[in-house]
DNA sequence: GCCGTTTTCGGCCCGACTGTTTTCAGTCG
């Protein structure tokens, strides 16, 4: 049991203890435990073992105790009691916007539902319209809410479908039959949300790799088993089809489930007017059947005429036109970055003090890194001060005269306000050598308002990068209404870059926006927007949408070599 | 449940918003 599990479950005693209606104060001493555990950077055996656990900050006597036992023994007798005074399914309905501990308490004692079907059932019946603290829109939006996740339902955040899916394919790619594999489908165009997972094998006898395949501990149920195709559900509730075709049939396999249909429909087009035929088993000569020979993909566009179209770019946007006059871009790859933007510290709601973001980075071979925390604006979020700005920037100059191969940039992620102005006076501003704008808080504006307030934002000097710009949370927030096309504009006009967030739950902008910014001469930037150490890694996914959206290395500013964006101002 | 004392009990993170109320509770970020 590691730190996260710990964490995980001491904030889930805190939820309960919420449901329960017991001294909310003691819940959030459990929160704080979960937090404290997060941060810590040693081990946990070794603290137990050395008794300090006591010393940290937020951990008490008790919490003590429980994360002992939950270390040592892999569980902990006090949760799974509590766990137990409510139906397992009542814990769901905390997903529905609007619905937190209070009212889902009320839900369960008054009327007694106890998942999100009776919920769903309660409300068709009005039966909420009479609970105290309830009313007609609530109702309403509790209706909205479960709708909302019946269309999430079945779908899966590509980081992890992509996580499965690749152990998955490490496990068939051991077997002794197999000859190549490889993820397809919407995972391999490395779309932000997949509902299924392909995978492309080939060998010349499948029964032992099937074998393998449903036997899987990731695998809950077998949908369908045969010779070439195979399903299972896994145990996360994600369908996986497993192909297996011969080794010459490998190249057009994995291109026709690559897709996308669209893409495949113009190429199938396109076959057909010079006398082909292309599916899944080959390109073949209409008239005599004759197969044309293929190592991989790059032969198969070459039959066309094209140059090879890497698969993120396989949504019929005009990449097959592009490609046979060899205009596709040069995409920008994970190597090419150079330094991460956008972090966050100790100094606000990252667990990283700024030297160990640092260090972290530069061992990883980044040039610099651009430090982001929250502006004072940002409750929640433990945002800064004036009087913290001045002591952060201090302490970046002073580990940054240590370093002659890597450069800390001073910058923040300052809260566009309700009326668009940005939470710091110029003065402030001035300092920085980056301001990320963002919008946190007044979600619910109309169109016109939002848009105006990003706008004006984008007029303050100071501003180099506009945050997350539609505030999407994929598979749990509809992003805020606002014309992105007059923002990129603006952007374009006052030389703002625009944040592809890396966040597995944002990756906003998103792609299909960022070719169009990018004919309007938008810069970008590719940021992690990490919290921790871990999320430095979310930069790759960030990548994966800036290749979707055709941009090449010179459209991102963090593939400089070094920080190279004037600063704001004058 | 934790912490820090005015040392054994009282305070603990804030503001906006929504929908419920008729002055506020619950949720969210």
């Amino acid at each position: 049991m590691d730190k996260r599990d710990v964490a995980s479950i001491l904030n889930d005693i805190g939820m309960i203890l919420e449901l329960k209606g017991e001294n909310p104060f003691r819940a959030r001493a459990y929160y704080n435990g979960a937090r404290a555990i997060e941060r810590l950077d040693v081990d946990l055996t070794t603290m137990i073992e050395e008794g300090t656990l006591g010393d940290v900050d937020g951990i008490g006597k008790t919490l003590e105790d429980n994360i002992t036992e939950l270390v040592t023994t892999g569980s902990l007798e006090y949760y799974e009691e509590l766990k137990s005074s409510f139906p397992p399914t009542l814990f769901d309905l905390l997903s529905i916007p609007g619905l937190g501990p209070k009212r889902v308490k009320s839900l369960y004692e008054n009327l007694n539902i106890t998942n999100i079907g009776e919920l769903e059932y309660a409300c068709m019946e009005n039966r909420l319209l009479d609970l105290p603290g309830f009313g007609q829109k609530m109702q309403e939006n509790i209706l909205k809410g479960i709708e909302n996740l019946k269309v999430y339902r079945d779908k899966y955040l590509y980081i992890e479908a992509y996580e499965k899916a690749q152990a998955i394919v490490d496990k068939l790619r051991s077997h002794t039959d197999t000859i190549d594999v490889d993820i397809a489908g919407s995972l391999r165009r490395c779309k932000e949300v997949v509902s299924d997972v392909d995978i492309v094998l080939s060998a010349d006898k499948s029964e032992g790799i099937m074998d393998l395949f449903v036997s899987l501990s990731l695998v809950e149920e077998v949908i369908a088993r045969g010779e070439t195709k195979t399903s299972v559900r896994l145990k996360n509730g994600m369908m996986v089809d497993l192909r297996v075709v011969k080794p010459y049939e490998y190249p057009y396999a994995l291109n026709h489930f690559t897709g996308s249909k669209e893409h495949n429909t113009l190429m199938r087009h396109i076959a057909k007017m010079r006398g082909l035929k292309i599916n899944e088993y080959g390109v073949f000569n209409t008239k005599d059947g004759h197969l044309f020979s293929c190592r991989d993909e790059k032969d198969i566009y070459a039959i066309f005429d094209m140059e090879y179209i890497p698969p993120e770019l396989r949504e019929n946007r005009g990449e097959i036109e592009a490609a046979k006059s060899y205009k596709l871009p040069k995409l920008v790859s994970q190597s090419d970055v150079k330094g991460l933007i956008h972090i966050h510290s100790i100094y606000s709601d990252g667990v990283n003090t700024i030297e160990e973001l640092a260090e972290y980075a530069r061992s990883l071979g980044y040039n610099y890194i651009g430090v982001s925390d929250h502006s004072k604006s940002a409750y929640y979020a433990n945002g800064l001060t004036e009087e913290d700005i001045y002591r952060q920037i201090r302490e970046i100059e002073s580990i940054n005269s240590r370093y002659d191969d890597f450069e800390i940039l001073k910058g923040i992620e300052a809260d566009i306000l309700k009326d668009g102005s940005i939470d710091y006076d110029d003065n402030i501003l001035s300092m920085f050598d980056f301001v990320i704008a963002s919008i946190h808080s007044n979600f619910t504006m109309t169109k016109d308002e939002m848009t105006m307030r990003i706008l004006k934002a984008l007029d303050n000097p100071y501003v180099t990068i506009l945050g997350h710009p539609t505030g999407r949370l994929l598979l749990s927030r509809e992003g805020y209404e606002v014309d992105i096309e007059k923002i990129l504009k603006k952007a374009s006009e006052k030389d703002i870059a625009i944040e592809i967030n890396a966040n597995p739950y944002r990756l906003d902008l998103d792609w299909r926006w960022c070719k169009i910014a990018k004919d309007m001469g938008v810069k970008f930037v590719i940021s992690p927007d990490a919290h921790d150490l871990k999320s430095f890694e979310y930069v790759s996914l960030g990548v994966n949408i800036a290749r979707k959206g055709w941009l090449e290395k010179e459209d991102i500013l963090n593939c400089s070599e070094i920080w190279e964006v004037d600063k704001g101002g004058i």
